[in-house]
DNA sequence: AACATATTGTGAATAAATTCACAGCGTTAA
DNA sequence: TTAACGCTGTGAATTTATTCACAATATGTT
């Protein structure tokens, strides 16, 4: 079974969709709606739910209680995957403020910040540790990923203690290029490169649409 | 030229690499370089170089001032281009915090919230606004991105505001998919869904290593 | 001036991703 | 019973993206 992060990305899409989709009374759904509603195509939807070894019928399409189980089944963990953050300013309480109780499998267990003010505060039921518990805290919690949110200037050392810590993986939201192992997968969120493309495409489409 | 979507965000993270090359003293970099800064192949990197049009020396590799230089000129807009932020809480001021003054071309140049308590307040040089002013502020300001950073529930409301304002492309941090005629270009930025793509791949990696 | 060197630029080959197109199927209608 | 329908599952075709592989080249060296 061939797995790209590309289809890792649409399955994990399609799931919040079809769960919307499950929330306003709807049983079943076709791979043109669920297509549409994911700015894809039918023929690419029926391929990444093949991918999975679900199927469908042919007169109701799929069934949006199992197919969102078996893409669950796919994707997630047995048990529950317990999150670090490190980082807690004003991006840090926002991600911890929207992330919480969001997902069943996904919890983040505990918090990391190296400013005295904020160590030992509770947000969301987790206690805020100094980073020097990182190396304690991470294993006895069994936490095996995080999310980095301190400035570009901490990030590659708390990112080393993370590893140190048994982390597997990271989403950083600092904007460097972090140095680490190569069995550590490491996600990237900078949101200026994002604002860049944004900026590079709607100008496209602005002088695309005068030339006619 | 043909220029991907892909295309466009390499390009984009070899700039930011570049202008830190820049920054430690270096004057030129080799493919092969730049390939493992920015976890790429030095055929790809020659590739994407070459769609740009620049080409370097086969002895220096490429001169970073004037590599720098060209994808400059491929990718930004000649003028200062002008974007919105809708949602002044945390993500938002986090956000600003983080983008303004960060990129030459690019300026946040006005903030929208409903709050009361948030209108009018200045940060960063930029008045916060209410969102009744939308449909006036951004023609009069040439605004042409926004990025939103409002409760789901809004998103979509905002979002049509925005479009009618003559906004052209939208940074998305709200979990929806927006509705929106096609030719404005959107980037959606889903927190949890980068957490779960993380959370599989951390996964896979710890139970494919130990089947050694 | 001739040579050695290391890297670029790029056509060709390969690999990966997407789309096409249609047989097969369960259901409904007559 | 039979026919018609509209959808799925999927092999094959196509398109797109990446990598290979090597001639061309600018410079340093003798
Ligand atoms: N990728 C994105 O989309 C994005 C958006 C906004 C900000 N950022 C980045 O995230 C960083 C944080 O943003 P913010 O708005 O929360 O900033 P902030 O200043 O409000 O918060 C930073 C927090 O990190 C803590 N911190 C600093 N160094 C630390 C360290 N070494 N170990 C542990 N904690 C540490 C600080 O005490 C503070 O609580 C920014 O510096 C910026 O680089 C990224
Ligand atoms: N994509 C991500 O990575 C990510 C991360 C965190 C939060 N979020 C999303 O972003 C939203 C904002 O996060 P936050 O932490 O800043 O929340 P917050 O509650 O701190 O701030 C929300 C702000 O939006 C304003 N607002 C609400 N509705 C509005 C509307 N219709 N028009 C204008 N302003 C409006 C509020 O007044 C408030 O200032 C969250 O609800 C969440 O959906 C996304």
């Amino acid at each position: 079974m061939k797995t790209s992060e590309k289809n890792i990305e649409r399955l994990l899409l399609y799931r919040r969709i079809l769960i919307s989709f499950k929330n306003i009374g709807k049983t079943n759904i076709y791979s043109k709606q669920l297509a549409s509603l994911a700015d894809s195509t039918p023929a690419q939807v029926r391929r990444d739910i093949m991918s999975i070894g679900y199927s469908g019928s042919p007169v109701h399409g799929y069934d949006l209680e199992k197919l969102i189980d078996s893409i669950s089944e796919f994707l997630d963990s047995n048990n529950l995957q317990k999150v670090a953050l490190v980082g807690l300013g004003h991006l840090g309480r926002s991600i911890i403020d929207y992330f919480q109780g969001r997902r069943p499998k996904l919890m983040i267990a505990a918090v990391f910040d190296r400013d005295p003010d904020k160590i030992d505060r509770v947000m969301h039921g987790c206690r805020c540790y100094s980073n020097e518990k990182i190396l304690k805290v991470i294993p006895k919690e069994n936490i095996n990923i995080a999310i980095i949110a301190v400035p570009a200037s901490g990030a590659q050392d708390v990112a080393d203690l993370l590893v140190q810590a048994g982390i597997k993986g990271i989403l950083n939201y600092a904007p460097v290029k972090l140095t680490l192992p190569p069995d550590i997968y490491v996600e990237n969120r900078d949101m200026i490169l994002a604002v860049e493309k944004v900026a590079y495409f709607a100008r496209k489409i602005t002088t695309e649409g005068s030339s006619t």
